[in-house]
DNA sequence: TCTTAATCCTTACGATGTAAAGTTTGCAAC
DNA sequence: GTTGCAAACTTTACATCGTAAGGATTAAGA
């Protein structure tokens, strides 16, 4: 693990290591590819080896930060039966996500990302959680027999508000502690509209 | 209007005005103080005369994003009656403007802003569309006899409803063309839920 | 007219991203 | 083993950025 030769060997895993630690202590603006390259010891331009550019690097940490939300996702909502809870505590455990997590969200929601063509491993990533959460409303349109919205309607208004609670969160707007619960409840809010509609 | 003078007379609001065409031209990494005093024809440390650093310029151009927001917001509820339209014409047209302004709105939501002591005049012109909304949940809440959510929860569900859509939207993950729609209806199911747990 | 304060400029420094070209090393083929 | 090559890493160099320090210009009031 020492070993103080001239190929690192793991330079690339390191960085990306690295970068995940910066980024929790000091922010995203103490986050450069010189600063990574000394915290791990290693040359200015070591890492151009492994990444075509400082984005190319940030996505791949990125990448990280959506596998890691993912397997999150599927601890909190893998035994849960009614869907509708499922639903609410999905939009819960996000918004935790992003409160445990705020400048690596924050990375994986970068706009530079947006491009799929050039970075096909962080959108890969990406749908997963996507997914879990597309098929879940496809589960309760079903069984409840909506007419509106649609799966990927409903899932897009849940995940929506999820984000928008977290991020919100993140600036102060919401207090941190009762956001978890807000996205919670107003999850519930919105598919009880849902299935309200229907009687209606 | 084309004075040559040393001074230039309005430096301040032509730097605001150079940052914002920036903005949306070539996006927040083509933003530098350098650039916008090169597009105003005066050299680089003139801004500085103006701003104490560059955070304080990008505060300035946030501000002034705020303060169109508000009357956006003004012209589209003011003549609506009923409270439940409003609240959901409010995000539809919320998304809207995230859609029209993506990097004004992403400047104008920047973390590094969060600090209330040193952005007054930001945090002043950001409370304005806030507190329009608050007065409209609590007019709901009150017409309606609703027992949850309060006035602020509610306020800040239909909010990160927007923010939410709003944001995806501008990632793609939510079809431009139909975020607003989206936002709209999404926050009529969720009124209707809290409506529809009186009845339960 | 003289003073003064506001406005703007010049010069300079350290840090960053990255291009170009050289060095070291592991490994595969002989 | 020796050789040869590709991958991993380094050195050097440049443009650009934010901004600190100090000098020049000018508008406006005494």
């Amino acid at each position: 693990m020492d070993k103080k030769s001239y190929h690192h060997g793991e330079l690339r895993a390191a960085l990306i290591q690295a970068a995940l630690d910066v980024l929790e202590q000091d922010g995203p603006d103490g986050l450069s590819l010189r600063g990574l390259a000394r915290a791990v010891g290693v040359s200015s331009m070591a890492p151009y080896h492994h990444f075509a550019d400082r984005a190319e690097l940030l996505a791949a940490v990125a990448t990280e930060g959506f596998e890691r939300l993912q397997s999150r996702k599927q601890a909190v909502q893998a035994g849960q039966p009614d869907v509708r809870e499922a639903l609410a505590a999905g939009g819960a455990n996000y918004v935790r996500f992003i409160l445990d997590n705020p400048n690596l969200y924050r990375l994986m929601r970068s706009p530079e990302f947006s491009d799929h063509q050039r970075y096909p491993a962080l959108h890969h990533a990406a749908a997963a959680p996507a997914k879990t959460l597309l098929d879940l409303m496809a589960r309760l349109v079903a069984e409840q027999g909506l007419k509106s919205p649609s799966p990927s309607e409903g899932a897009q208004l849940l995940w929506g508000l999820s984000h928008g609670i977290g991020t919100l969160a993140l600036e102060g707007q919401v207090r941190a502690k009762a956001a978890p619960d807000l996205a919670h409840q107003g999850s519930l809010a919105m598919i009880d509209g849902w299935i309200a509609s229907l009687k209606g």
